[in-house]
DNA sequence: ACCGGGATGTTCT
DNA sequence: GAACATCCCGGTG
């Protein structure tokens, strides 16, 4: 195969995204985030509803906080918290619907020394990821990333060397038999089963 | 191992 | 004022 022939990881396209965050979100378990020169297996996944869910930021409607969320799938939804943390999103669904999936844990697969650089704290390479701030932590993300287009093409648009952050298909399939729990650190809609992880991961937030 | 508390600022009641 | 889709550190067992 010729150097211009080799494909590139395909990259998911606005139809996976514009489907019910309950279904897109096991879906990319196994998908691989890609960020400049970072990039993580996704392991670990939670599925926020839209404003029916009292534990979704879409609860109460669009806010200017909350504007990605309502906005077309397949953008990041990136969000600060607890006056130190961001957190990523992929908005899943039809545009106004408010869903989407929240990105819990990588395994990391490339650029390990920036993320080492960029979080300190952690004290082995398995705790660069392995929750909600700290894979935003690892891999650079932060409010300039809300409202990223997951989709854009390379070398079309605007962006000539093609998208800023996107979700590849690494090669390995969704698992088929994922671990489904109830959602972390929320206090409300706390009963329902909406977390995912790949069973056996070593690279999750919590067992 | 587990547990408790502090950090830090935006958003909402 | 309180809550917050969290993390880190320092205690104890």
């Amino acid at each position: 195969m010729s150097a211009a022939g080799r494909a590139r990881p395909p990259q998911l396209r606005r139809a996976f995204y514009a489907r019910p965050s309950v279904e897109v979100a096991p879906e990319l378990l196994n998908k691989v985030l890609v960020l400049g020169a970072c990039r993580g297996r996704i392991v670990e996944v939670e599925a926020y509803l839209g404003p029916d869910d009292p534990a979704s930021h879409a609860h109460r409607g669009p806010t200017r906080r909350n504007a990605t969320m309502f906005g077309p799938a397949g953008h990041l939804y990136v969000y600060f918290t607890y006056g130190m943390h961001w957190c990523a999103n992929v908005v899943c669904g039809r545009p106004g619907e408010g869903t989407a999936v929240l990105l819990r844990a990588l395994a990391p697969l490339e650029g390990l020394d920036a993320m080492r650089a960029r979080r300190p704290a952690a004290r082995r390479d398995r705790d660069l990821c392995n929750g909600p701030a700290k894979l935003a932590q690892a891999l650079g993300i932060d409010g300039r990333l809300d409202g990223a287009d997951l989709t854009a093409r390379p070398g079309s648009g605007e962006v000539a060397a093609g998208p800023v952050v996107t979700i590849v298909d690494g090669g390995t399939p969704p698992p088929d038999d994922p671990v489904v729990t109830t959602r972390i650190g929320i206090s409300r809609a706390i009963e329902l089963p909406l977390r995912w992880y790949v069973r056996g991961e070593p690279h999750v937030s919590r067992r």
